[in-house]
DNA sequence: CGAGATTTTGAATTGGGTCAAGTTATGTGG
DNA sequence: CCACATAACTTGACCCAATTCAAAATCTCG
């Protein structure tokens, strides 16, 4: 927890999500600063926020990366995003005014605190702002869809293939390596995320490699042939 | 599309979704209705927009029902919900001003279409609208991650059973019997949203039958025991 | 009424799950 | 820095839930 956190400015914050694109003016930009944005620095296993917690705030993470998990009464969870860099997390929330699942930290890393009602004061005298807050959510939306079209409709190759291929693009935006990377998450958070078991996860890893597509050492991943990986989406290699 | 369109108020027009839950002042009624809120009726298999149609409103659904679903280039297709009287779609689209996936009536009906652009100016104005539209929003969010816990990690009789339940309680909420009703979709559809074949879906419908837990006379459902039906969702039956 | 669409049911098949064993990482304390 | 313990991953063998294919029954509507 950091005491400069209310010195710390927009472009500080690294809210790429938030700040970048929507075109600011200067004296926007010192609106924004009045927010008071707090930092928060998070550990490996931190919860940023649980199931049933009030809601307050969103977060836009600074660095780290954190994967978000819906809870069933009977104890089974799935995950339903994996989160990194200039993402916004806590949208879900605002529906209820309570947490309707929980943000646990895949690395250490750091937030920044966005309270959500002066987010909403704010966006009142800033148009642009707006737009962008409500871009923000309906992008949630249309990637929530997508995970349904996934999980509703391809095998688990195709579904193995597809968040190879969604990582590798967010991965190149953030402008690191789309072909080799590592990756912050177990199998089997991988395979909840999929709808698949871990050890479905890890013969499709296998069975791409002997394919030639990627090569495979544990979490370290290098794509070989991205054609190739976009190409098994629909024919099942 | 009715010519006395403009002379709409927010009550005739029944945008329950938008309206109700939000306790407007009068005068903040009366900016509302200066939206000029158009009527549109249409009929069973109509298009409310197309995958790819630039955004322009949202829709409030008066009555009637739609279903919504995305389409992969390979042709496939999944049905990401059916929406019915009251409640809001098009959201997905604010995203990139283009609609990310397509609404199909299935029985005709009335909805009212919304300019996102004039909801957006009254909503700077009027806090609770604001307030409201960023819920309706989030709700969606939430959805969403139910259908991937569904998706992900039930089975068969278990996501029909959610269904049936989701419906219910759905029909309940307007006053309808959450116990007898009438299914406005197929088969095929219901399986391409719980990502089912429609013969695992017919299965399963009558396995509930024999089951004692509900009658099904194709289309017309009526629960027997809410409980078991409940029950079923951790234990498979 | 009749034609096409939808639904049900059966039988065979299979993709992914389950269970189990072995292997490779990772992290901790000495 | 190594040795050990624990967690994560891989692979094999078997199994079962859901799919596929097929045919019959039922519904819907012009």
């Amino acid at each position: 927890m950091s005491t400069t956190a209310h010195k710390s400015t927009c472009s500080s914050c690294n809210l790429a999500e938030l700040c970048l694109p929507i075109g600011l003016t200067a004296p926007e930009m010192q609106r924004l600063d009045e927010l008071g944005i707090q930092k928060r620095s998070f550990l490996r296993s931190d919860y940023l926020y649980r199931s049933g917690d009030k809601f307050r705030s969103l977060f836009a993470i600074n660095n780290g990366s954190f994967k978000t998990q819906v809870l069933h009464e009977d104890g089974r969870e799935q995950v339903t995003g994996f989160q990194m860099t200039g993402e916004i997390i806590g949208l879900d929330a605002i529906s209820t005014d309570v947490h309707a699942c929980e943000a646990v930290a895949m690395e250490s890393g750091m937030v920044c605190e966005l309270p959500f009602n002066k987010l909403e004061t704010l966006s009142r005298d800033i148009p642009s702002l707006q737009r962008h807050l409500h871009k923000i959510m309906s992008r949630e939306i249309v990637r929530d869809q997508g995970i349904m079209l996934l999980l509703g409709s391809m095998r688990a190759e195709e579904r193995l293939a597809a968040f190879l291929l969604n990582l590798s693009q967010r991965y190149a935006t953030r402008g690191l390596s789309p072909t080799r990377f590592h990756l912050r998450m177990s199998r089997q958070e991988i395979g909840s995320y999929l709808g698949l078991k871990l050890e479905t996860v890890s013969r499709a890893f296998s069975h791409f490699q002997e394919a030639g597509i990627i090569i495979v050492k544990v979490r370290a991943i290098e794509i070989i042939n991205l054609a190739d990986l976009k190409a098994c989406i629909n024919s099942s290699c």
